[in-house]
DNA sequence: TCTACAATGTACAGCGACTGTAGAAGCAAG
DNA sequence: CTTGCTTCTACAGTCGCTGTACATTGTAGA
């Protein structure tokens, strides 16, 4: 057993290291510096020995991190809800504008590899598996015009951005 | 109108330049050397000014690497289609285990976006867009077990990478 | 107390597949 | 000759981390 556990389960309400963090809330050590860094953590008090140490407020956070991130949010994106969350009071509707942005991205998403799954199908159905020199996997990968769809070109379907987040001004 | 068309136009069967190369084979200028770099496309001929000329048999390899990346597949998968390819003459079951692999690929994402679509529609039909202290969106971000579903971690599923085309001998 | 090892600190390189930039040089047309 | 386009090389930046190197600190067992 790790010396942490039995060190952190007595003082389990005081304030905890960045590793403890870590296994709560399901982030690597690296991961909650960098969120640190980019600002989206805020930078924890430290100890004598400079040391992080975290609050329960930090726990929250970096699950709500995670989780939006799991759900394929953006760090521009869950920025920007955390700062609207943070000027507390108001309605909602941006947070869920950003969530139905996410939503559509998702969407256009499935459709195009929808596409894909078609194509890569029909071009495998298609090969006799007998000759490189006339395998129908690589024809249609060769010329496009044998594909029955615009599949469209590779990732051009990201996330919601900085961009799509605060359009040119 | 590019001086460069009327120019081609003139000599459209001899060697061509880098940037009708990435006109006719639809890329851009810096992609077709990044490719030649990684050593996916071949180092052409120069002129004596040091400038790149490519023949017919580049827009076909092009094509091949644009339209594969189109469809997903990774920079590895392609090159050993390639070299599949070279070593031309026997059958192609090998390239077809690639592309099934795509296939199995294309169709995990597709299960783990339609999760994300599925998560994220139930939190803004939840939501009723009245305050940010009460907004479901954030709720359910900020606590995974109001969730359906297990949709994993963020972009886990890659592409066919060199690790599942070679193994770890 | 000594020793071993775990955890943490900083700083920086690398992933994948490009894309964009800087600065120099060439090339053709007006 | 000047203008404007293209090309050349080399390198930095994208995104969201992840891994590494090396130094320091903390803790537990002998
Ligand atoms: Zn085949
Ligand atoms: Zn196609
Ligand atoms: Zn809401
Ligand atoms: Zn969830």
């Amino acid at each position: 057993m790790p010396q942490k556990e039995k060190h952190q389960a007595k003082k389990s309400r005081a304030n905890m290291s960045i590793g403890t963090l870590a296994k709560t809330a399901g982030a690597k050590v690296q991961t909650i510096r960098y969120y640190e860094e980019i600002g989206i953590m805020p930078r924890p008090d430290r100890t004598h020995s400079n040391r992080r140490t975290y609050t329960q407020e930090a726990v929250k956070r970096l699950r709500f991190i995670r989780h939006a991130r799991e759900l394929g949010f953006s760090i521009p994106a869950i920025r920007a809800m955390i700062e609207l969350q943070s000027l507390s009071g108001g309605p909602c509707a941006r947070v869920d504008e950003i969530a139905g942005q996410q939503l559509d991205v998702v969407r256009a998403k499935i459709t195009r590899l929808k596409a894909l799954e078609n194509e890569l199908t029909r071009m495998l159905n298609c090969c006799d598996g007998s000759d490189i020199a006339t395998c129908r996997v690589i024809e249609v990968l060769s010329d496009h015009s044998l594909c029955e769809s615009e599949h469209g070109s590779p990732e051009n379907i990201n996330m919601v951005s900085e961009k799509t987040l605060f359009p040119r001004n």
